[in-house]
DNA sequence: GTTAGGG
DNA sequence: CCCTAAC
């Protein structure tokens, strides 16, 4: 190896204490027997690795308040909310999961909850701005032998109204629920740029307070990795979403669920990007927040602070269409509550839907005539959208998923077979046009008032596991099957809306990292918990998964070129010894460790035999 | 609970 | 950073 042959011409620069590997069981007290020893040098390490500490604490917080904005106080707030919701569930969740992992049927819930289908919000028109179109489509109801079965077509124009309303809603039996945001999405302002390109752009005015960033970047990310699950995608660029204003709910959203979804979202993106990328894909977390940026800027518009400008100053081409959105029919959800439930539990666990929905992210499809358009590179005036056509003919359906959405109509020959990546990939392509019954599936199950837990799965496993989403898009058609979506969840390891989260990023800095190679030097590459203890014992947000998985990237970024590095550059000299210890320890690793330490001429000589161990 | 390795 | 098999 490259590594072995530069450790044979390199002189060590470091001792290789002599520490044999003790059983398990005695490792801490070994660990331990070792601070108190007397020895010198240890001791000289000792105090190198408090003052690392020190530095490493103080980076921390350096760091923390800087770079890592979103860990603050919502992110830890959040977590706490969270827990103490949590232990409110798990009991009755645990006999659930565990009940759900296979059966088909359970009829406890059938029995105990009522269920809801919500599939709509739509926006009251409170801007006087926003244009009528008349429905597109209807639900179509379903009858079976133990409930109904809400089939969502798809679009629907829905009154705005700016209340609830439950048209059909009875809590008493699942029950479709139109729910409407107090405030609008709204879109309109669409500049053709080339006859063979649909290039929406907005120019617009933009959300005035913040909760709009989420959605914004959800339909970014999902933007993004259309273009990039299939080349011929290029000319859709995006809807334009005008604005989401703050409202009572969106407010909720931000506040409960905001770092939630933010969470769920870099999951999201990191799961798409998985797919898209392979190894290490979350190396490219930052990159690829960087290149969506120039999409964002075309899909985020004027007059609030986010926007580029650029939109509403292009000189008018040719003619342009005009349209506003006055709701969304979204996809079903299914909700769970008990009788019991408040109201605002309610409100919850809706709320708690959407945010998965949303956070899953999602598509829109665009109906003409009530016809899905599916030729996303048709341009509006082919497709038959034009100013002067009457636009009420035109329809949008916001449609759950990223780009691994398959559409239920593309998968629904075999739902047990996984798509592979390719047609994964001309799928994506397709799904832009997505069936409106492409509903999103969440089941809620009630443990007590107040406490609802959320088993989101489709959005979720569409994002987490696109090798199960032909599960997850089985269609609804069959009671059977609704039942099945309704109470037993898809993947196999149902994924609480806690479980989405993901740690935050926490990059090393590089005195993070002279620790860690200086442990590693001492202890050797096996002994993760070791390192731990020995260099970062006091930082409790660094494990020796992480020690370990930083010590596998360090060796990774040693051996490239450092053209290809990212980050904060690690100096040269600490990757060398990254390289030497990583050679070392390779050849010296396992059971010999000890003796390999003490045997090897250029490593640590006479050190190991000093110790007087042997193995 | 740790380690190792793939994702 | 996550997940999990294997120990």
């Amino acid at each position: 190896m490259v590594f072995k042959r530069k450790l044979d011409c390199v002189s060590v620069a470091f001792d290789y204490p002599n520490i044999p590997r003790a059983p398990r069981s005695c490792r801490r007290k070994v660990q331990n027997k070792r601070t108190d020893d007397d020895d010198d040098a240890k001791m000289c390490a000792m105090d190198l690795l408090a003052s690392l500490a020190g530095k490493i604490l103080e980076e921390g917080q350096s760091s923390s308040a800087s770079s890592n904005a979103f860990e603050g106080n919502a992110h830890e707030n959040f977590g706490k909310e969270v827990k103490t919701e949590r232990e409110d569930h798990d009991k009755p969740l645990k006999s659930e999961s565990s009940d759900q992992g296979n059966s088909v049927s359970m009829p406890t819930y059938e029995n105990t909850s009522d269920k809801c289908v919500v599939n709509s919000f739509s926006f009251p028109d409170n801007d006087g701005i926003l244009e009528r179109t008349p429905p597109m489509s209807d639900h179509k109801k379903i009858h079976g032998e133990t409930g109904d079965v809400y089939v969502n077509p798809g679009f629907e124009q829905r009154e705005a109204t700016g209340g609830l309303t439950a048209n059909t809603c009875n809590l008493e039996d699942k029950a479709a629920l139109d729910v409407q945001f107090p405030k609008p999405v709204c879109v309109d302002g669409d500049d053709l740029k080339s006859p063979s390109c649909v290039n929406m752009t907005s120019n617009g005015s933009l959300a005035r307070h913040g909760n709009h960033t989420n959605l914004v970047r959800d339909d970014d990310e999902k933007l993004y990795s259309s273009r990039k699950c299939s080349n011929k995608f290029t000319s859709y660029k995006s809807p334009a979403i005008r604005r989401i204003r703050k409202s009572k709910y969106s407010k909720q959203v931000s506040k409960d669920f905001g770092h939630y979804r933010a969470d769920v979202g870099i999951k999201a993106l990191y799961r798409k990007r998985k797919s898209c990328y392979g190894y290490n894909a979350w190396k490219h977390e930052t990159i690829y927040k960087r290149r969506r940026s120039p999409d964002r800027s075309s899909v985020v518009t004027s007059d609030g602070g986010l926007s580029n400008g650029s939109v509403s100053k292009l000189p008018e081409k040719r003619k342009s269409v005009k349209l506003s959105i006055k709701s969304f029919r979204i996809p079903e959800l299914f909700i769970e509550v008990p009788e019991t439930a408040t109201v605002g539990s309610l409100k919850r666990t809706v709320m708690e839907a959407v945010s998965v929905l949303l956070s899953g992210g999602i598509r829109v499809g665009v109906l003409v005539h009530g016809k899905k358009v599916r030729d996303d590179k048709r341009t509006l005036s082919q497709t038959g959208i034009s100013s002067e056509e009457n636009l009420t003919n035109l329809g949008f359906t916001l449609e759950p998923g990223g780009t691994s959405k398959v559409p239920i109509p593309l998968c629904s020959d075999d739902p047990v077979v996984p798509p592979t990546p390719t047609e994964l990939t001309s799928l994506c392509e397709r799904s832009a046009a997505a069936s409106p019954n492409a509903d999103d599936v969440i089941n809620s199950a009630s443990i007590v008032d107040n406490n609802l837990e959320l088993v989101p799965y489709q959005s979720e496993i569409s994002v987490d596991e696109p090798s199960s989403d032909s599960r997850a898009l089985v269609p609804l058609p069959a009671l059977e099957e609704v039942k099945a979506l309704a109470i037993v969840p898809l993947n196999q390891k149902p994924k609480r809306t806690e479980l989405a989260q993901r740690r935050a990023r926490r990059p090393f800095s590089v005195t993070e990292v002279e620790a860690l190679v200086q442990a590693v030097e001492e202890l050797g590459t096996g002994r993760w918990r070791d390192v731990k203890l020995r260099a970062f014992e006091n930082a409790d947000h660094r494990t020796y998964v992480d020690l370990k998985d930083k010590w596998k990237t360090l060796v990774h970024t040693a051996s490239i070129s450092p053209q290809q590095r990212r980050g904060e550059p690690v100096p040269q000299e600490v990757l060398d010894r990254v390289l030497k210890a990583y050679g070392y320890w390779s050849q010296h690793q396992g059971k010999h460790q000890a003796r390999g330490a003490a045997k090897d001429p250029d490593m640590n000589r006479g050190r190991a035999l000093d110790s007087g161990v042997s193995v």
